[in-house]
DNA sequence: CGCACAAACGGAGGCGCCTCCGTTTAACTA
DNA sequence: TAGTTAAACGGAGGCGCCTCCGTTTGTGCG
């Protein structure tokens, strides 16, 4: 009988006054770093304490909880695959290339017991994933291939076995050294690539 | 960081204070009724006031919320194999049949809007389903294996596709007339099984 | 400017979740 | 029957969710 209601979508972008939109930037800022920090459970209240709104606001903005996850993984999605380029403005191929690895390594980590939320996400509104990964993906070979271009890695690899392997540091136990460990766990995929066949 | 926490399980059954085993009982009957009438999400403590019991007690036997919805839907889940027996005692093995599909429509009927509470149960407790589950599919083949027995049904018929048949009537929108059809679409698949090949 | 008014704000209030702990009571013993 | 005690009770209280609506404020217009 009472399933799941779609409620009203997100709030159109543009046009919002002036204080509207500064309070939305500024709830969205504080989400994220709210989010990383202590997990998607955190309280929204707090959230918009923080930001220093009243509640009644944060829900205006964001009528559901999901909706407000969404724009910030969609929002951190995005900055992943930006810094794609930027990374390879700034470094050498094979340096950039394993820079952005542990960014990637470092996104997923904040979205473990992000599960749940993001399971609901992907049912109701699957084409922002699609998109979203889509977006990590082309980022990433561009990444690959840039470096294999120059004689920097082999270029017989292929790169979804290598961010599958990325991928599944997700299910690596959290543990005080878990940085350490994707760190080395990259380093050898790096060495890895850089052997001559 | 915060995945599902498995909380202590659901205290043992047997050496109970007789208080604390009427409470329990009531408590049990009580959210059976409201679970089926109102849905998974009813309040906690609506329960507890109706069963006459403090909303400690209810914790106190249930930890949480899916404690209780799984003693429920283990409860109405041997109830439905128990009335195949009963219901084959009562009547011609045919009328039997289709008596307990009905039944076994209505049951699912009720579990609609309830698929998040059961995955999460699945996933965390998928022998409890297994058994289950087992239990009503051999109800359901002693049904039709008794009524082709005395030639009322045909017995060339695979009962995983008839009841798969069955469930599907969980993806029937709901309307107002939703029992009629379901039992519509049941006499029409007892008229198939009585048709002579 | 100053005005009008829709847009946006914000927080009180109602509800449900869950925990904690002082009080009650069933059950066992002498 | 009275006494003891561990088991069980229950509800107050703290917190978070979300809605509703009276108040404030940005913006466009004369």
């Amino acid at each position: 009988m009472a399933t799941a209601e779609p409620k009203t979508p997100p709030p159109a972008p543009s046009k919002l006054r002036a204080d509207a939109r500064r309070n939305r930037d500024k709830l969205v800022e504080v989400a994220a770093a709210a989010f990383a920090e202590k997990g998607v459970e955190t309280s929204l209240e707090d959230i918009a304490r923080q930001a220093g709104v009243g509640i009644g606001t944060l829900y205006r903005h964001f009528p559901t909880r999901e909706h407000l996850v969404e724009v910030i993984y969609r929002r951190e999605l995005e900055s992943l695959a930006g810094a794609a380029t930027e990374l390879a403005e700034k470094h050498p191929p094979d340096v950039a290339l394993e820079e952005w690895m542990r960014r990637f390594v470092g996104y997923i980590a904040t979205k473990r017991g992000m599960a749940n939320s993001l399971k609901i996400l992907m049912n109701s509104n699957s084409t922002l994933f699609a998109e979203g990964f889509g977006n990590i993906r082309s980022a990433f070979e561009r990444l690959v291939w840039a470096a294999g271009e120059k004689g920097l890695i082999r270029t017989d690899i292929d790169t979804a076995d290598l961010l599958q392997a990325l991928s599944s540091i997700y299910s690596m136990p959290d543990s005080p050294d878990w940085r350490e460990r994707s760190h080395r766990l990259i380093g050898l995929l790096m060495d890895g690539l850089r052997a001559r066949k």
